[in-house]
DNA sequence: CCATGTTTACGGCTCA
DNA sequence: TGAGCCGTAAACATGG
């Protein structure tokens, strides 16, 4: 039991990794993207565990930006000053927790020599072609312009010239943490029991949280941190009014890493249902994947973007 | 100088 | 048990 005033369980850890919570917070923003103060600013906003021993998460999450080939560097407009570029989420990444875990992927994003050349440079033009005009009032980082534009929910930044039309990131925080785990139980309690007693929301409380504010509010307009409490999400969000009543539940809190087929199946369904525009699942994604070698090198060889499978 | 990135290395852990 | 993912440390570069 934690005692008021001691540890308590939202000190604990979050059973998220690193690449997790990174695309939580860029999910979470407006324009699908954020600086990496603006990272930090989201995870330690929500997650008491990571006010502590700055140093050394950060650098983690740091090294996890760069050698993750699911994240993006998107450079900054000279009318969006300050410091080092907004990262964002690679559109072809794929479900990369299909799994339901957010601890571990089953298999992870990893591109090609020169898909990863190609990135660098159309990604960052289609940004500019794109933004330019839908954000004209975009002064500053993209957080603060968020609060007026009602911009599509979902801007990717396609790296074939916007081929990709309705593929939505599969790390969209839906994907990322969207699913349904009809019946699913934490260590013999239910997850809503579970959560509560976490202080923070499992994965599909926030998907939950997502889809039913998505549609009429963007989504965090203002990155202002939130009073972290049992009956509040990550998000700022209240549970109460964001988590379905009954038939809601959720994945066991550190969800064991188990290929689960049906689940999957049940998931990409009610994924569907939810959003009919944002047909996404990993094998979407993984059409032209061809299997390549994890070597460290890898990513520098080929010209289709790649899941390797493990 | 400090924040931001990039890269290598290594040990722990999990899954096939 | 090996392969691969993850977390961490650390060296190093760069730009404001």
């Amino acid at each position: 039991m934690p005692r008021p005033g001691k540890n308590s369980y939202s000190d604990q850890k979050p059973p998220y990794s690193y690449i997790s919570l990174t695309a939580m917070a860029i999910q979470s923003s407006q324009e699908k993207m954020l600086p990496l103060s603006d990272i930090y600013k989201f995870i330690m906003d929500r997650f008491p565990y990571y006010r502590e021993n700055t140093q050394r998460w950060q650098n983690s999450l740091r090294h996890n930006l760069s050698f993750n080939d699911c994240f993006i560097k998107i450079p900054r407009r000279p009318d969006q000053p300050g410091k080092g570029s907004f990262w964002a989420l690679h559109p072809d990444c794929g479900d990369m927790f299909e799994n339901g875990s957010f601890l571990r992927r089953r298999k992870r994003f990893k591109l090609l020599r020169a898909e990863h050349l190609a990135s660098k440079n159309s990604q960052m033009l289609h940004y500019f072609h794109h933004h330019h005009h839908q954000n004209k009032l975009g002064i500053g980082p993209p957080e603060a312009a968020a609060g007026v534009g009602r911009l599509p929910q979902f801007q990717t930044y396609s790296i074939n010239g916007g081929q990709s039309t309705g593929f939505k990131h599969p790390f969209a925080i839906e994907n990322i943490i969207g699913r349904d785990y009809k019946g699913m139980m934490a260590g013999g309690l239910p997850i809503s029991s579970v959560m509560h007693h976490l202080g923070y929301p499992v994965p599909s409380q926030i998907s939950n949280m997502v889809n039913s504010m998505w549609p009429h509010v963007g989504m965090l307009e203002s990155m202002a941190p939130m009073p972290i409490s049992p009956d509040y999400g990550p998000f700022g969000v209240p549970m109460k009014t964001l988590c379905h009543p009954a038939s809601q539940t959720m994945p066991a809190v550190p969800v064991p890493i188990k290929p689960t087929p049906s689940l999957a199946a049940v998931s990409a369904i009610s994924n569907l249902a939810r959003s009919p525009t944002q047909l996404c699942s990993s094998s979407t994604s993984s059409l032209l994947g061809q299997t390549l070698s994890d070597s460290t090198e890898g990513k520098n060889n080929f010209l289709h973007p790649t899941v390797v499978h493990s």
